[in-house]
DNA sequence: TAGATTGTTAATCGATTAACAATC
DNA sequence: TAGATTGTTAATCGATTAACAATC
């Protein structure tokens, strides 16, 4: 497998077949096939079947897929067999949100750092951590060789607080601020806005 | 315009237009060419062209589009031309933080109840509201017509509530909750779920 | 063995891009 | 008028689907 190749459009259903099949293995199921999950996660049987065999031959004619094979080797894939360390940078209301959310760690993520630049919250705690001063973010993040942070600050502080973990090394950004930011090709951003997702449905309804 | 010939893929690009288009109105800006629309949101000019073009002719050539006007046709396009009431089911801390979120109202939407199971919740002050208890929300929702609502329970609980929500005429789904929703095609859901936007990312760090 | 389902090929379908006449 | 930029066409590129031999 060659990650250059791969398209984009497939690796992001990745993570869409990987949450399926975790909640499969947890009540207990052993085995699916293309055509149980693609219903499960409404794509089609040939696809799942044709994104797959990107990867490898992970399925068995007559049977189907191994729940637990197929889960070991998507992990693999996307690279969440570990635990990445996240920065999170804000500490608003979604920011205390995300601090304290529980639904990370069994999908890889674990949050190791708060940052805030105001200085009423700084020394605070939020979840498990004490909120820190922004001032030091890209050397904190820097000499803990965090990759991915996610951002929760108003929308005129977000492209300079980009630029700021791209200095410091972060390769993955997922933005909570509603905004679209600059960043160099080799840094990934993830979008979320709600008013933008609503946006989306509006329109047929 | 035929709503039923527009790809989906070009619906989902129009509010990313919205968004960065409002930003410059904000700041005073009268014109823009499809070429500086696409740089700032990372589109090609031709690609914007096309896609504003299903709707009519907006622009003019040698000047570009006039950012009010085309504010205006997209907001009427997308149906953000007006405030959509929405209602939020789950009080955890993700409902609390977009119950007291402040970017909705002038993109277009405007939360107006809060739902939770929880009997310590219920009667509690959230934002401006008063939790409500979710055995009457069938009732309420459908008596206040609304079309829209945002799901922030845990994922065991989300498939049941979607299923109200669509007994009591609710058109367009937020969900945050970590699982894939079975609803009528008539139904849009949009997913939020950080996990898997962060998970579409590690493959590439 | 018979039935089921994969992995893969070829055909279809749809989206993006390049290019340019029209025109402001 | 000269320069700039749209709207649109045709060509290219990429993604999805249908179908089936291979095989568990």
């Amino acid at each position: 497998m060659n990650a250059d190749k791969i398209p984009d459009i497939i690796i992001g259903r990745l993570p869409i077949y990987l949450r399926a099949l975790q909640r499969m293995a947890d009540s207990g199921l052993r085995t699916i096939s293309s055509q149980e999950l693609g219903e499960m996660v409404g794509v089609s049987a040939a696809q799942i079947r044709k994104d797959i065999s990107q990867f490898g031959e992970f399925g068995k004619q007559g049977t189907g897929y191994s729940i637990a094979y197929l889960l070991e080797k998507l992990r693999e894939i996307l690279k969440v067999d570990r635990i990445w360390n996240v920065a999170l940078v804000g500490a608003g209301d979604m920011g205390h949100a995300l601090a304290r959310y529980q639904g990370f760690v069994n999908r890889g993520f674990k949050v190791v750092m708060v940052f805030d630049n105001d200085q009423n919250k700084i020394g605070q705690h939020i979840g498990d951590f004490i909120i820190e001063d922004t001032a030091n973010m890209i050397e904190r993040i820097k000499s803990a060789n965090i990759k991915i942070a996610m951002l929760t600050v108003p929308a005129p502080a977000a492209q300079h607080i980009a630029d700021d973990l791209v200095e410091a090394g972060v390769k993955a950004i997922l933005n909570y601020a509603p905004i679209s930011l600059n960043v160099p090709k080799s840094v990934k951003v993830q979008y979320i806005d709600p008013s933008i997702h609503l946006q989306r449905m509006t329109f047929y309804v």
